[in-house]
DNA sequence: AAGATTAGTTAGCATAGCTAACTATCTTCT
DNA sequence: AGAAGATAGTTAGCTATGCTAACTAATCTT
């Protein structure tokens, strides 16, 4: 969002390797960071306000998806996979059973439950993901062709970055 | 919720490049608006981590840092900013004064106030950037320059589609 | 001056995040 | 076998964030 006027830093704390040598750039790996993380935040905010057409929550939504497109999964590698405790994911996935989008299942393991997508929650998922994704489509569908290349090609570099954090 | 429309996008997951065509605009918008979405909903997850560590929730970040790269704003203008209501500024505004990270002004119309980032609301915004983005600035930095560029350039066309959302 | 509009707040509800403490099951070790 | 420990989830209780509806206060319009 802000374009990178380091004026100021007001507190020494923990500095980043700032590269002195800013040709092919012309920014360092921290004020890109810090561009995409904006633009990630200001993306899916804009998104949000589809979801909420779906009539759940977006961690409910969000659960729900790595269910639908990862398949079965018990609470624990649920809440790991969304980032979160395992209390939280109790109530994430009491709230998708209670909506009848997620069944639960016994293990042979006693402790453990599986939690599976439901037919109704494979359904929503996959509607919800279209009418989502579908203002963004519009937005990215008016560049030009050229333009669409370039950020395919960007996406598949920022997966390599994901997964290298 | 009257879903009735099922439309079934193909491919789970990741709809990954066919390699029989070597021109990346093979894909259609939908597609690449896909994996944007799922790459933002990655980057975000693997980076809100780092946000608990400031001690203060996400969305009061978010709107503390509008005011300190974008300069002071009315509660208003701040909860367009931040693509949230009226009331729900209200009380992320009475958090941040509550911690002593923004100051409340009268302005010449006499409803409206005038919200701005305190010297100390400054530095913890860029402590917690820093922070925030140290983990991506690294995972950036190791990509090649002339990706790094693709990166930026691609972000700004990002800005550029998120406006026209 | 009366009415309409605009800016924010208050109240009340739901979701979502956390830690601490608990139950139930499985594993391990003697 | 049986006690001790580890593991999986749940419950209880707190905070933060999101919403709508209804309110107050200030400004603008007629």
């Amino acid at each position: 969002m802000p374009p990178v006027k380091h004026k100021r830093t007001p507190a020494p704390k923990a500095p980043l390797p700032r590269e002195a040598d800013s040709r092919p750039t012309s920014l360092t790996a921290t004020d890109i960071a810090d561009q995409l993380h904006s633009a990630a935040i200001h993306l899916l905010r804009r998104l949000r306000v589809r979801d909420r057409e779906s009539g759940i929550g977006p961690a409910q939504l969000s659960a729900l998806s790595v269910l639908v497109f990862g398949g079965p999964k018990s609470l624990g590698e649920l809440a790991d996979a969304e980032q979160v405790r395992p209390p939280t994911m109790s109530r994430i996935a009491a709230g998708l059973q209670r909506s009848g989008l997620v069944r639960r299942e016994a293990t042979e393991d006693g402790r453990r439950v599986r939690l599976t997508a439901t037919p109704k929650g494979v359904a929503l998922m996959w509607e919800g993901r279209q009418r989502r994704v579908e203002s963004l489509a519009r937005a990215v569908g008016g560049l030009p062709e050229s333009n669409q290349g370039q950020l395919l090609e960007a996406v598949t570099l920022l997966r390599q970055v994901i997964r290298s954090l």
